[in-house]
Order: structure tokens, then C-alpha cells, then sequence
DNA sequence: AGCACAGCAGGACATTTGTCCCACGGAACC
DNA sequence: GGTTCCGTGGGACAAATGTCCTGCTGTGCT
């Protein structure tokens, strides 16, 4: 029996992939969870073979969870599972340690059998997407940047991210512009689209 | 038998759904689409009694779809089962003549449920979520004023709104402004992100 | 006929945003 | 010891944005 963790916030997703997987012979959900924040402590508990992780999820994401898991869990294979195929989620999976990186646009069928190829060591990745992580490249922002264009993406001015991020306005109007020239983009909204949509926040 | 058409762009959604409900003894998914627009075409083939349509879907969104259903197919029952449960959602659900509006947190039992409720011509909606489209009242924005305001919200420029829409910056410039004080936001972003959060895109 | 309101457009003005300078301290890497 | 980044700030300036006003048309309601 293949003993698999599953970390989703959406219930209805959830429930489904759990029923779904739990129709195998051969696996066998030993736990769900609906925050990034369950995982570790679940997977301690029940000593999972594959945790199956979504990215988006209240708390924290799937990619802080899957760092946490190699660090104290590592024989536990992370497998991500996610919406979004970002060149920098797929980035990002990779260097916390997973395994396998799944988009929800696939067949169910997919689902399963990437679980028992992770759990043969076996990575598994669409090709299309490793092909796009690797030439977008790495995130060109710097760490500043990035915190800056993430909290000025959602319409805050200027002062308010000076104020939440203990700045002076001078060194945001900076970093914006810098975001916005590294990005190629024209304002900080399209900056922060690009970065959003290449997973670099 | 309830025959069910299933339309849902997520390939492992819309998988999972459709074995899920297939499992059901009374149940019987008779068409599965990924886009809004192959809705009416499928219903017109299969004369499905339920359609259970999710709303972000590329082409037609499947409260255009649900729109479609009502003219061509009206016997056919509209469940409408989305992530997002914005109250202008609902409201346009509703007047698009839903019988059902579910949101994809839930757990999946609730799913077989409501179609069956509804086809027996009750209406299935999370009460919490009523009472959060009443309280929110209405879209006031201007057909125009949501025009320009869903094209700006991604950053383009007054100068791109302006060409795309075929309307002066002028123009433009005023419907913002407007759009802006209406939602009482403090500027075009914050209001496209307020406008799209009740479901007023 | 009168009124309200949507759609459209222009102008004037203040504020915000984005760009390009400069500067300083610290860390990392020759 | 020098060089090169990053993080942090300031100032000056141009461009974009947001506000408020005026004006015109058409439609619908009373």
C-alpha cells in the first residue's frame, strides 16, 4: 500500500482526488489537509510514502510546505500538485526537493500513476513546462524587489508599502523601478502580472 | 437515470467530477465540455436534465452558458458550481435562471445532493452566501464604467484602454474616476480588484 | 415639455508614479 | 585592497493618473 498525504484547500478538490486515489488498490490517503500549515505536522504523524501538495493554500504555501518536509521527513516523496504551471513554481519545486510537478489540467489517470513513479524515484515533469522554466530563467528580481512588487501589486500607493515594509518611499519608488525595468514591463501592475504569472513571487 | 452535462475547464476536475458522480446509482454524466461555448451545443445533443456549469471557463462563461440553456433548453436545470462565491455571481446566476449556485469549497456529498434538489425543482444555495450578495446591493457601475474599468485592471495604460475601446482618454479618464469613487477605492487598481471581488467583471 | 441619466469629450489642475541621478555601508569574491 | 552587488535613502524632473468642471447628444420616464 502506498501511503500518500493529501494537502489541497479546496474541498471539493479534495474530497474528489481523495475518493478518486482512494479507488486504487495499491494507495491508500492516510491524511488530508486543507493548509500549507498541516502538512508537517500531519505528515509526522502518519509517516506518509508521497505527500501530494497544492501550491496555493491558506497558510503556508506547498512549496515552504515541501522544504519543511525534506528537511524533517526526507525519505517522504513530495509530489506538487498546482493550477498554475509557472516557470517558477516548477523552479522553485524543484529546488525544495519534489519529486514530481503536476498541473491540474491533465487526465485523473495522470494522477496515479505519477504517484507510484515518484514513489520508484522516478521524477516526473511535463516536458512542455520544464522546456518553459528553463528558458524564462531565473527570477531576475532581487529579494527586495520582490517583497516591494508583492505588496504593491494589489493597488497599494507608494506610502502604504513604504509603511508595511518599514521604507522610505524614495527606496520603493527604487525598487519599483528597477522591478519594472528588469520585468521589461511599463508600471508596477504589469511588473507584478509578469513576475505572478513566471511564478517569481 | 439523471443525465448530467458536466462543463468545467480543469482536465483533473472535471475527471475526478465525473467519476465521482458517475459512482451515484441514479447518476449519469452524458456529456463532460472544457469551455463555455460547447455547452449549448452538447445540451442541444444529449437533452442532459441537469447541466452543472462551472464560471471561468475560456470562450462564453458559463453564466453566458447557463443564459443559453434557459432560452434553448429551459426544461434543462442549471446548477451553477463555482471557486469563487462572488455576490455578483450569484446575482447573475440567478437572473441567468440558476436553479443552484454551489461553491467548490464544500464537500464533495453535497454535490449529488444538489442535483438532485434540484432537479426536483428545488433551489440550492449556500445561505451565507445570499445574504452576502443582498447586503452587497447591486453592481452601480455603468456598463461603460465596467468596460474600461475590466480593461484597466491589468495595467494597461488610459492611452491602450482607450484605443482598445475606441473611446477618447478623455472619456476614459472620467469612467475611472467615476468607477473609482463609486467603489470607494482610491485608484483603478484597488477598484478593478473591488469591482472583480463582488463579481461585478 | 421637462427631467434624469448614460455615453461621450475637452480643459485645468493637483497628485502620484516612474526615471535617473547621487550617496553610503556592508557582504562577497577575487 | 579593490570590485561588484545589494540594501537603503535623497532630489529633480517628466509622465501618467485622478478630480472637477463644462458641454453636447440621445433615450426613457412622467
Amino acid at each position: 500500500m502506498i501511503r500518500v498525504l493529501l494537502a489541497e484547500d479546496q474541498g471539493m478538490m479534495r474530497g474528489a482526488l481523495a475518493l478518486l486515489l482512494g479507488l486504487e488498490e495499491d494507495i491508500e490517503i492516510v491524511a488530508q489537509v486543507p493548509t500549507g500549515d498541516g502538512v508537517l505536522p500531519a505528515a509526522l504523524r502518519e509517516r506518509p510514502d508521497v505527500a501530494l501538495l497544492d501550491i496555493e493554500m491558506p497558510g503556508k504555501s506547498g512549496l515552504d510546505a515541501a522544504a519543511e518536509l525534506r528537511e524533517h521527513l526526507p525519505e517522504c516523496r513530495v509530489l506538487i500538485l498546482t493550477t498554475f504551471g509557472r516557470p517558477g513554481y516548477l523552479r522553485r519545486a524543484m529546488e525544495a526537493g519534489a519529486y514530481g510537478f503536476l498541473v491540474k489540467d491533465g487526465p485523473v489517470e495522470e494522477l496515479a500513476a505519477a504517484i507510484r513513479r515518484v514513489l520508484g524515484g522516478e521524477r516526473v515533469i511535463d516536458p512542455a513546462l520544464a522546456a518553459a522554466a528553463l528558458s524564462t530563467g531565473p527570477s531576475p528580481l532581487t529579494d527586495r524587489e520582490r517583497d516591494v512588487l508583492a505588496a504593491a501589486g494589489d493597488g497599494s500607493t507608494i506610502a502604504d508599502v513604504a509603511t508595511r515594509l518599514h521604507l522610505s518611499e524614495s527606496t520603493v519608488r527604487n525598487y519599483l523601478s528597477s522591478a519594472i525595468g528588469k520585468t521589461g514591463t511599463r508600471n508596477r501592475i504589469e511588473a507584478a502580472r509578469q513576475a505572478r504569472h513566471n511564478g517569481w513571487l
